[in-house]
DNA sequence: GTCTATAGAACGATAGAC
DNA sequence: GTCTATCGTTCTATAGAC
């Protein structure tokens, strides 16, 4: 018997895999090789390469997308009148997850690797699954920072919204190249660091004068 | 005779699938199919498939990195002691990239696509062939960017470098996404218009307080 | 639930005729 | 420079023993 249940171990594998290699550049027989399992039991435990996808992502996602929820409703009850400081909101966005692309229990930074990658591919399936996991934060957040940029026309809003995403994203799926080109004067396993940092560049992006 | 020879018609679906499935999901017969060419002739013209990616990198971004340099020089020579302001380096940089990248005759737009997704491969031979196409735009542009910057500490200056990436990969990767994340607000075609969108966005989060 | 064995298809690459 | 033909490999997926 094994420490960790099989499906676990797919699911570990997989994640790794697909973070380093790509999707379709990793094998079902590459991920039951390395998780230690036999070639059949994916498709036992799965039936198919990308429903262990899914999987993969629902597992990290879940969680996290919770708690940007809930950090969010905790600022939001302490706030008056419902207005929470845009530094907070962006905090509450981009600190879990941050946190999870660091935590070596969580994917040790490979997860969001995978996710970087993920919001490329055109395939559809992959799209829609990326879009159901992000609809609930999006319907959230995006009242509360409307409020907290009252004078934002709308256009300059959703760009801004887009160039936030695409500085997470980028942050959240490559810690290597920033200490190479930065001769190790950054350090991103300073997940903190990192994430204060972020916050400060995306809220003074967003204040912007138009 | 076609019109437009082999060697081209490759590149260009090869452009086209490698953007839209990835390097490593797009497969060699797929390319010759949509090229029309025959099968073995990708393997006389360029021997493998790893040249045919090189070649399609090449073909783009040596006239756009020339453009890049070409804009700070002008910059510079129009300047007071080589002291450019931060939103023209700013624009030099993303600026020539949106426009290739919004281009119909340059790839219209899969070309940058292809680029955002070889950002995060781990493939060594992937991320020295890219390391070599920037390092010259880097290394002309770090200089100019610190002058421009005069206070910021080494640290923010490489982190919000960093943030810049990823903000300018994410808007040239993908210009569909925030059409329908606006409803329709935001026209990614106008690309002037994105472009100084962009620039102040980059400009603010640069010179944010620390 | 886990294994072996294998079917059936697609893959990269090349040899050799024209 | 372009074609056909094919080698050897690897892939997903499944059938069936235990």
């Amino acid at each position: 018997m094994p420490r960790i249940d099989t499906k676990t171990r797919i699911l570990d594998a997989s994640e790794q895999l697909f973070a380093g290699r790509g999707v379709s550049g990793t094998s079902i027989r590459a991920i039951t090789a390395k998780a230690k399992v036999n070639l059949a039991a994916i498709h036992y435990h799965f039936g198919s390469k990308e429903s262990v996808l899914e999987s993969v992502l629902s597992r990290r996602l879940i969680p996290l997308n919770a708690e940007r929820l809930t950090l969010l409703e905790e600022y939001e009850r302490r706030s008056k009148n419902n207005v929470v400081a845009l530094p907070k909101i962006i905090e509450a966005l981009v600190g879990p997850a941050l946190r999870v692309s660091r935590d070596p229990k969580k994917g040790g930074g490979l997860f969001m690797k995978l996710l970087g990658r993920l919001v490329l591919e055109p395939d559809e399936k992959i799209q829609s699954l990326l879009t159901n996991q992000f609809r609930t934060v999006l319907e959230r957040f995006m009242p509360a920072l409307k409020k907290a940029l009252p004078g934002l026309e709308p256009a300059d809003f959703y760009w801004r919204l887009h160039f936030l995403v695409g500085a997470m994203a980028h942050t959240m799926a490559d810690s290597e190249r920033i200490q190479t080109v930065s001769g190790g004067i950054c350090n991103p396993d300073d997940t903190e660091d990192t994430i204060k940092r972020l916050v400060s560049f995306i809220v003074a992006g967003m204040e912007a004068e138009s």
